[in-house]
DNA sequence: GGCTGAGATTGATGTACATCAAGGCACTCA
DNA sequence: TGAGTGCCTTGATGTACATCAATCTCAGCC
């Protein structure tokens, strides 16, 4: 284990000294207008493994901003049947989906340890209109948002779409500065196939042939990425190429 | 046949005339602000069929709205295969998938003869920055995108599916004025079932199903719900409910 | 250090849907 | 008017994956 930076200071560091605002909503702002933002900003405590951050139904008024750990979010249909619509990790916005209906569509809830950065969203849009390089980002950050969720929508077999999701993970870790080959799987199995629409049984199985093809190496939470362009061309290269 | 403004003088409606003004891009806009939204939209010649719009990797330069008709979307991956996004009807936004990555993802491409409204972006975004109340329904209309795309992913028969998919067109046509329980299907076959990952055959089917069971009757492209009760419930209700 | 229980694995069986193949129906153009 | 064409329909067969049902594994705990 590394030394780490406690988690409890972590939380207040500012926009400034956060190692994210390359790839979060500051992505291109001025110094000036950071601390502007920094003004609207609210640091969790941190939640706890299945602690939930919102819930579907309640009334919107933040969006948040992954600082570390992961989170989910899951709609249920009226069957009571819970969807996984994304894993968000550090850098990543949840709660965009709720802006147009003014209420959370979805439950936000920690794997793990984990913690956010909440913003107010009125707060956010007057903000905004003041300085347009948040508004260009905040847009694009919603853009992608529409892209990964449409590029999901493909047909795929089991294989590509877990090998697929394997290379979005690796690329994300990658683009947060960790190895793009070895990383952990925060969620179980169980979040994986619902996510991506297979059952648990499918993902285990295909994690074992994915093994024996020498393409990744897998225990526990531990994953491997061995042969990353054979990966890509199981894939078919639907996700990051 | 009832009386029709001919397409040309049609697209050349300002936002103020428009009847769409309700769905799209003005709703919340004051008159003097609307004015200065209708400055830098250009209104299209009619598309012809199957005509495109833009096409995937095309630098990303504007946003189109529907004016009439409609337009399908689609990606394809590298082994040619392609896949129907969405289909958009008049007063919806297509092209805001390409914001983030600055150029187009998708190709657009015209169902039988229809106009659009297209938007410089740059422009929208200077406008954006000045008019509080275009840009709050630019984020709006980006969050229902984000949800549209996501309640797409999630695992339902294909009975369901299909069920989901006339509901969602019908609460549109509803939305716009026209009849929620009879409308043309102005895509083929083969394209609802591109949309919905599923074979046209499958479609054929389970339209065949829905008739006799009394749901909805289908003549070629003429589709009439005649139970919209019933369908709700075999859509298990993922849709507008 | 042995017990417990949740998650993961592995195998046997079932099924929803794709695929393949053959018509049928409406529209076009000679 | 009749051949040609594209889309839709209908039926027969195949298969990827879900489901069901046993184990197996290992982290947590007394």
């Amino acid at each position: 284990m590394a030394a780490q930076i406690p988690l409890a200071s972590q939380s207040f560091l500012k926009c400034g000294q956060c190692s994210l605002g390359k790839l979060c909503l500051p992505l291109g702002l001025e110094r000036q207008d950071m601390h502007r933002l920094e003004e609207i900003i609210e640091s969790s405590a941190p939640y706890r493994e299945n602690e939930k951050v919102y819930e579907a139904e309640q009334g919107f008024n933040r969006i948040y901003a992954v600082k570390s750990g992961m989170f989910k979010t899951l709609v249920a249909d009226p069957q009571g049947n819970e969807h996984i619509v994304g894993f968000h990790l550090p850098g990543e916005l949840f709660g965009l989906d709720a802006i147009y209906p003014q209420k959370y569509v979805s439950t936000a809830i920690s794997l793990g340890t984990s913690t956010v950065c909440a913003i107010n969203y009125r707060d956010l849009e007057d903000l905004a209109t003041k300085l347009p390089s948040l508004q260009r980002q905040l847009m694009s950050l919603m853009s992608k948002e529409v892209h990964t969720s449409q590029s999901l929508n493909v047909d795929q077999t089991a294989e590509q779409k877990l090998a697929a999701f394997m290379l979005t993970l690796s690329s994300r870790y990658k683009q947060r500065g960790y190895s793009p080959t070895r990383f952990n799987l925060s969620m179980p199995r169980r979040d994986i196939a619902n996510h991506l629409n297979m059952a648990a049984e499918t993902v285990s199985r295909l994690f074992k042939r994915f093994q024996t093809e020498g393409v990744l190496a897998v225990q526990r939470n531990d994953l491997h990425i061995t042969d990353i362009d054979k990966l890509q061309r199981l894939a078919g290269c639907a996700a990051s190429c």
